[in-house]
RNA sequence: GCACCCGUAGCUCAGCUGGAUAGAGCGCUGCCCUCCGAAGGCAGAGGCCAGGGGUUCGAAUCCCUUCGGGUGCGCCA
């Protein structure tokens, strides 16, 4: 039920009968066509650009293709009105009932309204998070975590077949540091004086750890060299840090599919055949790299190393595989872990990286170009800062001082629902403004408030309307009057939420889940407009002495809702039934 | 030095992948509560879309370039 890709096809099948008739050429392109809502409502319900994308490849004036495509449009009985304008736009004008059609239409279909099959079942594997298992999940990952599960649910809605994945980054230095921290509080836990050298994690979620440890293990490990215990301790805290984020993500309504190990691609051959078959494509070799112009490099030598001819798939510079040591660089199993996506089938990739990210896109472009033969696309969204508020000041933070905000902390004071919003309100490469008073004020400078408000709103009057003992259940709804909703401010809801199934599949298709809380905002922002315009206007209130009357004006209202559920559903917030 | 991201109203930001006279919130000015929730709504002022070239019927959007801000740049992930 999308009244835009339905006149879409109306244009369409014009412009083939057309060509059929002799009126244009064949052979013509359509796809360029669209179907869209005007910027200015003057211009009518929708316009399409037809006769101006077709008329350079017909070699006729885009006026006079306008005026053929009018005529023919105009005999759909779903069309009121069809007249050319400016450059060679049509501008159409629908009947009114084709409008309010559209709310018994929503009311039947419910949560499933908008959904899309754009997708086809194609599948695609969001990577998110991917934190560290070094410590609890900080403020840093949460929008990453928000993002990803949200353009998850987005693209499960748009009919996409979902897979979301956590990278476990447990292959690496920093889990033998996160090994030796751990064994300090295990000594701790023995009664012994930890040392937390520079360089340690200091951070008191270990306590518990090596306390844990002192009632796996007892004594056995205390006064041991390091060889005899870092593998055992490495494994007990990562395993331990990885239940933490579980919990942590779990807060934020955040769970994933897969979590796959960097540690566990480690001597199974992963590695190996990755850059086996990349060598295969003659893109890898021996080779030495020059030093960065304009950076000043102390300690900088000429050296040979492995090299991935990543150049040869966009980037600037080849980049090394292997260390001259001859351990793989971190970049190696990165290239396994995206090859063995590959492999598993997926038609699509999608990263979430932090900003600090963005150097390492193309590479990673390079590598899956190169080892899915170019088939599979990989968008990387790269998350900027969030700036943390308090008191209307910068809140800084530190780990030294303590001042270190967790995603716990965040959740606890202002809870997930109110984080999740907050966190998409903003496009993802743009930095985002995090007040921990702001986002609970009430008022209308907060969406999420704005949004919940208008939710709020519409299960009050139904509240108020079943009191005066009028049914509202959808059923009743969906065969109320709804010819008698002809006000033009009315229609223009209606307008709004004919646009919900778009608006779904243009967030779907640019992996841009914001779109859809700003969609919430204007929507919400259309039904308070309608709401108080019954303060001047008692023919527009909700509730109206006629039942009848009533039923086809709570229709809308809980068609509205309807949508404002399913947005709020893809962002993951719960809406709510009443402000307190 | 190179690469990527960003530059839109006084401030914070959208802008439907190239469409018509560029939008919203805050702030400012003026209105609206015997009225379904005013925790709201209506109206007004405010713009060289950083600057300059180009591509075409048409550019905030695509290309080139300059300026300004951020991020990153070989054995750390």
């Amino acid at each position: 039920m999308n009244l835009f890709s339905e006149i879409r096809s109306l244009v369409t099948g014009a412009v083939a009968a057309m060509t059929d008739a002799g009126e244009l050429p064949a052979g013509l392109d359509t796809a360029a066509i669209t179907v869209e809502p005007p910027r200015d409502a003057a211009h009518g319900d929708m316009a399409t650009n037809a006769a101006m994308v077709l008329a350079k490849p017909a070699g006729m004036p885009p006026r006079a293709i306008a005026d053929l495509l009018a005529a023919r449009l105009a005999a759909d009985p779903r069309i009121a009105g069809v007249e050319a304008a400016g450059p060679g736009f049509l501008n159409i004008r629908l009947q009114p009932g084709v409008w309010q059609a559209l709310v018994p239409a929503v009311l039947g279909q419910g949560a499933d309204y908008g959904r899309s099959a754009i997708g086809a079942g194609s599948k695609v594997n969001v990577e998110f998070v991917s934190a560290n298992p070094t410590g609890p999940m900080h403020v840093g990952h949460v929008r990453g975590a928000v993002v990803g599960d949200a353009l998850a649910r987005l693209l499960a809605f748009a009919g996409w077949d979902v897979t979301r994945e956590y990278y476990i980054n447990d292959g690496g230095a920093q889990v033998d540091v996160l090994a030796r921290s751990a064994y300090e509080r295990y000594r701790e836990a023995h009664g012994l004086e930890p040392e937390i050298r520079e360089g340690l994690y200091p951070g008191d979620y270990l306590i518990p750890v090596g306390e844990a440890l002192k009632e796996t293990y007892g004594a056995a490990f205390l006064d041991k060299p390091e060889s005899e215990w870092l593998i055992t301790f490495r494994n007990f805290a990562s395993h331990r840090m990885m239940q933490m984020i579980r919990e942590d993500l779990a807060s934020l309504g955040v769970t994933m599919d897969v979590y796959s190990s960097e540690k566990a691609l480690y001597g199974t051959g992963k590695i190996e055949e990755a850059i086996e078959t990349l060598r295969g494509m003659g893109l890898i070799y021996e080779g030495v790299l020059e030093p960065p112009k304009g950076k000043t490099l102390e300690d900088w030598e000429p050296r040979q190393q492995t090299l991935f001819r990543s150049t040869a798939h966009g980037d600037d510079v080849d980049r090394p595989v292997q260390k001259s040591d001859g351990g793989w660089t971190y970049f190696a199993p990165d290239i396994a872990y995206h090859y063995d996506k590959v492999q598993r089938g997926f038609d699509q990739l999608i990263d979430i990286f932090g900003a600090d990210h963005g150097g390492y896109v193309k590479r990673m472009k390079a590598a899956v170009a190169a080892l899915s033969g170019g088939r599979v696309p990989l968008d990387i969204k790269l998350i900027q800062l969030v700036k943390l508020w308090k008191n209307g000041e910068p809140f800084k933070m530190s780990k030294r001082a303590g001042t270190f905000v967790t995603l716990r902390d965040v959740v606890e004071q202002v809870g997930a629902d109110v984080t999740r919003f907050v966190m998409l309100t903003r496009k993802n490469d743009a930095a985002l403004d995090f007040d921990f008073d702001k986002v609970l004020e009430q008022s209308k400078d907060n969406p999420v408030f704005y949004v919940q408000y208008a939710n709020a709103r519409i299960n009050s009057v139904l509240r108020k309307a079943a009191e005066a003992e009028v049914a509202v259940d959808d059923a009743t709804l969906a065969i109320a009057d709804v010819a008698l909703l002809d006000h033009p401010a009315e229609l223009e809801l209606i307008r709004k939420i004919a646009e919900w199934p778009r608006l779904v599949e243009i967030a779907a298709k640019g992996n841009e889940p914001h779109r859809v809380a700003f969609y919430l905002y204007e929507l919400a922002s259309d039904l308070h407009s309608l709401w108080n315009r019954g303060n001047d206007e008692p023919s527009l209130r909700f509730v109206q002495a006629d039942i009848g009357t009533t039923q086809a004006k709570i229709a809308l209202a809980r068609a509205v809702g309807v949508v404002i559920s399913a947005g709020l559903g893809i962002l993951g917030v719960t809406p709510v039934e009443e402000m307190r």
